[in-house]
RNA sequence: GCGCCUGUAGCUCAGGUGGAUAGAGCAACGGACUUCUAAUCCGUAGGUCGGGGGUUCGAAUCCCUCCAGGCGUGCCA
């Protein structure tokens, strides 16, 4: 990577500058790179004499100027080498040196943009994690696709990641989802009963209920709740997890391991960890009930575990959990919540500290709400009337890879718009498309050319130096920024940063396209051309990839 | 009340953890296909980065404060 090499030397310039003692570096100093936003300001540009003027007592245009006259470059990588401004360093990077970004990019095919940033560690996804008394619905969908592609981001910098659906398959929501079915059977065979608003009110519960029926018949009608309750919430919890596996495996996104939150009490986790805590002082009693001291680790209250009623607490079996991961050797836990749950995360960092990790070994991303419109209006979505619409119905309507796109736009702690009519546009207004259709007019050249016999694919004779346009120069820069992308989006957990840098690829490649003819007369101009549009189509593809969306020959 | 998040162009949002003159897309207006896909391109316009103070060579970015909005604040899940 060009910038590696430019702030290897850059480095080695500032050891001799201390060596000789042209000016002090105070220990631990970190030399700042970037891109400048102003194309007069270079390729490159550094702070780092305004950085060091105070610590030296001078002023940052004398750093600047000496620092430039120990810098050697031998291989002539920098076209120029300029003091502006207040003492910024604005470095010109060589033609050669940029053409060098499109052999690489050649070279690695589908490895361009990997990297061993995350190398030896061991990294846990675990995402939308719905519980199974419903289908999913649009939220649960962003939730998947930003889980999805943050594994695969992570995957791509190096990080060994296992992904995870957590099953919340105890507690009281169960017993209701059976009930609600319960009570549907019953009016179902002829019973008059009122339907509680505390029950699921969704049609996909008068569903089982008709299922319950048909494996059954009646002989549940005279049932006590006790008898019925157990078979009743097991079918449809089964039965609803069925269909969330599959919606996921429609949306393409698959799991490494579905961990069931019953095992943990099945096998006595729960009652284990509580009993650790306690032992380590984490957990006392207080009026019947077991606290979690959580204050003692920044919370802003201590929370039960135990109930006066011996009931245990949603935090109970996550710390369990948690706990269980850890002991599989994540160097990293990430859980997505839903953006309600925000009041949940102080005391989730608390327990993993309690659990003796860092707080680091812990990230919590909240996912925020999708708003869903149609043409500019709000869908209407009950969740109490069991009015809303389901992923499946989302991506029966606009489609797997719009979907995924869309839901990848925006960094996933804001709320999101997501217009149903504009999801299914095709035109410049959906980003999916603009993105998607830079790489299939790219696959329609090379299509062009393989027919026409051209042999425009020899690498050994392109010249690169026909790549002179600006144009050109500007779509290597950005293509040569790819890796970097990735990374930070990795550091970040932020996979938002493709899908902008994607689309600002395009538009590039889009405006270059219209502008200037790849296949031509001029058999040279022509290579050139072509060993960078396939280079962009490389990037493109390699971007897509990580984002879960497909990247079409055709369109 | 307390806590967390958000506030950038008419709308939806970027802004690479402090850099130089603030960035896209949409909407608006005006243009461009007999040549590799018009699901495209080109141009015009649009701003007190919520207000005020501070930190420093330098702030949309960090700190304080105020204003506005959202969410949370169960022996619920």
């Amino acid at each position: 990577m060009i910038k590696d090499k430019i702030l290897e030397k850059l480095n080695r310039t500032l050891e001799q500058c201390a060596d000789k003692d042209i000016f002090q570096v105070p220990s631990g100093f970190e030399l700042q790179l970037e891109v400048p936003r102003a194309e007069e300001h270079g390729d490159f540009a550094t702070n780092l004499a305004l950085n060091l003027a105070k610590p030296n007592r001078c002023s940052p245009r004398d750093i600047a100027t000496s620092f430039v006259e120990q810098l050697a470059d031998g291989d002539g990588l920098f076209l120029e080498v300029e003091i502006a401004g207040p003492g910024f360093i604005n470095l010109v990077i060589s033609p050669s040196a940029w053409y060098k970004v499109l052999d690489e990019i050649a070279r690695l095919q589908q490895n361009y943009g990997r990297s061993e940033l995350g190398r030896g560690k061991y990294v846990q996804v675990e995402y939308v994690s719905a519980n199974p008394t419903g289908p999913l619905h649009v939220g649960h969908g962003r939730g998947a696709a930003v889980g999805d592609a943050l594994a695969t981001i992570l995957q791509a910098t190096g990080h060994k990641v296992e992904r995870e659906y957590y099953i919340n398959d105890a507690g009281t929501q169960i017993d209701t989802l059976g009930r609600s079915v319960f009570l549907r059977y019953q009016q179902l065979l002829g019973r008059q009963i009122e339907f509680p608003e505390t029950c699921y009110q969704g049609d996909y519960i008068q569903v089982l209920a008709k299922e319950m029926k048909e494996i059954h018949g009646d002989s549940y009608l005279d049932s006590s709740e006790e008898e019925a309750l157990p078979v009743f919430s097991e079918h449809a919890a089964r039965r609803i997890l069925e269909g969330i596996r599959k919606d996921l495996e429609d949306f393409g996104v698959h799991y490494d391991r579905w961990f069931s939150e019953n095992s943990l009490y099945e096998n006595g986790t729960v009652d284990r960890v509580i009993e650790t805590l306690k032992a380590s002082g984490h957990i006392y009693e207080k009026d019947g009930a077991l606290w979690f001291r959580s204050t003692a680790l920044g919370d802003e209250k201590d929370r039960v575990v135990v109930r006066g009623n011996g009931m245990t607490t949603y935090l109970a079996s996550d710390l369990a959990y948690h706990q269980d991961k850890y002991l599989r050797g994540f160097d990293l836990v990430i859980d997505l919540w839903g953006a309600d749950h925000h009041g949940y995360v102080e005391r989730m960092y608390a327990g993993v500290v309690a659990l003796g990790k860092k707080r680091e070994n812990l990230k919590l991303l909240l996912v925020q709400l999708v708003n869903l419109l149609r043409k500019g209006k709000q869908v209407t979505m009950s969740t109490r009337a069991g009015e809303f619409v389901t992923l499946e119905d989302v991506i029966d309507e606009v489609g797997r890879d719009a979907a995924r796109f869309i839901f990848l736009t925006r960094r996933s702690d804001s709320p999101l718009d997501f217009d149903l009519e504009l999801a299914k546009e095709k035109s410049a207004d959906n980003p999916v498309y603009y993105v998607q259709y830079a790489h299939a007019r790219i696959s329609s050249i090379i299509r062009l050319a393989d027919e026409r016999q051209l042999n425009l694919d020899s690498p050994e004779k392109v010249d690169l130096t026909r790549l002179s346009l600006p144009e050109e120069m500007a779509l290597i820069k950005q293509l040569s920024l790819y890796p970097e992308v990735v990374e930070n989006s990795a550091r970040f957990l932020e996979p938002h940063r493709i899908p902008y840098y994607l689309t600002q690829l395009a538009s590039a490649f889009h405006s270059y396209y219209k502008h200037n003819r790849i296949i031509q007369d001029d058999l040279s101009l022509a290579r050139a051309r072509y060993y960078l549009v396939k280079a962009i189509r490389i990037v493109v593809g390699n971007g897509l990839g990580l984002l879960g969306v497909s990247a079409p020959e055709q369109m």
